[in-house]
DNA sequence: GTTTATGCAAATTCTTTGCAATACT
DNA sequence: AGTATTGCAAAGAATTTGCATAAAC
């Protein structure tokens, strides 16, 4: 809890119960979260609208970063490296088939990519499916 | 559209006028597209849910593979070398940040990438985001 | 005390399901 | 004729907006 708020005050954001409540979502777990991910871990936490608008401000200030999936979810993960100008999403993440868990794993360099001419790059995000480490013990 | 008909006896699907209208939009545009996208353009060529319907039997015959999207838009995409048994979805999507729109650059190898043990993955996918040939030329 | 964030209500958009009517082979 | 597909109605999620109240600084 210590460390949320102290990620809050270094972008300048107020410290509320709400906010201190979902930033500790994100960083007691290591997967992407969407906001009714989060809505049902809160439960009477916060209300439903504030999640949103937290997600957004957190957004804003480059606490989050999107992560990319191909079912129509809209999921956020904590970034590192990310300001308010300028995100690092250049990671991979890992999304399982099987518990449906989205990871970004960091420590993967980004492989270089050759682009047709005409093509400016601002992020780069590869997504990977299958089955995680954890899953795949079991 | 006879294009369209002819992908559709291929895979077993009985010919409608939807889903040659559904496929018929795919063809002639070389972006992927969401569920709301084609209702805006098939306006009132065919049902809202039928485009839903049309859309999971394309996947399923892989007519269509899932594009991923870091806003939450479920999108869809041509597939060229898909069967219905196995997606080599293994190609990089281009979102443009200007106009919005995803393509598929098959043409581009997918690097290869080395992941920590335990992972064993089924799907590649990745997106990269800027400003598109076409935005930046204007 | 001023500003910013929250909660509640309500509206909008996206997606799914059931069933009867229709179109395809 | 028989089966698969469609349209309509309706329900259920997900997301957004407006405004009064409450909390942070």
């Amino acid at each position: 809890m210590a460390k949320a708020e102290a990620i809050l005050s270094q972008h300048q954001l107020r410290i509320t119960q709400s906010r201190k409540s979902v930033l500790t979502a994100f960083i007691e777990n290591n997967h992407a979260l969407s906001q009714p991910d989060l809505e049902k871990m809160l439960e009477s936490d916060c209300d439903r609208v504030t999640i949103y608008r937290i997600l957004d401000s957190f957004l804003d200030k480059g606490i989050l970063h999107r992560v990319p999936d191909n079912e129509g979810k809209q999921k956020y993960a904590l970034c590192d490296a990310c300001t308010a100008h300028h995100h690092h999403d250049e990671h991979l993440h890992f999304k399982c088939n099987n518990c449906g868990k989205t990871e970004c794993l960091d420590e993967i360099p980004m492989p270089e990519i050759q682009l047709p001419s005409g093509y400016q790059v601002e992020e780069w995000n590869m997504l990977l499916q299958g089955v995680c480490a954890e899953c795949s013990e079991a």
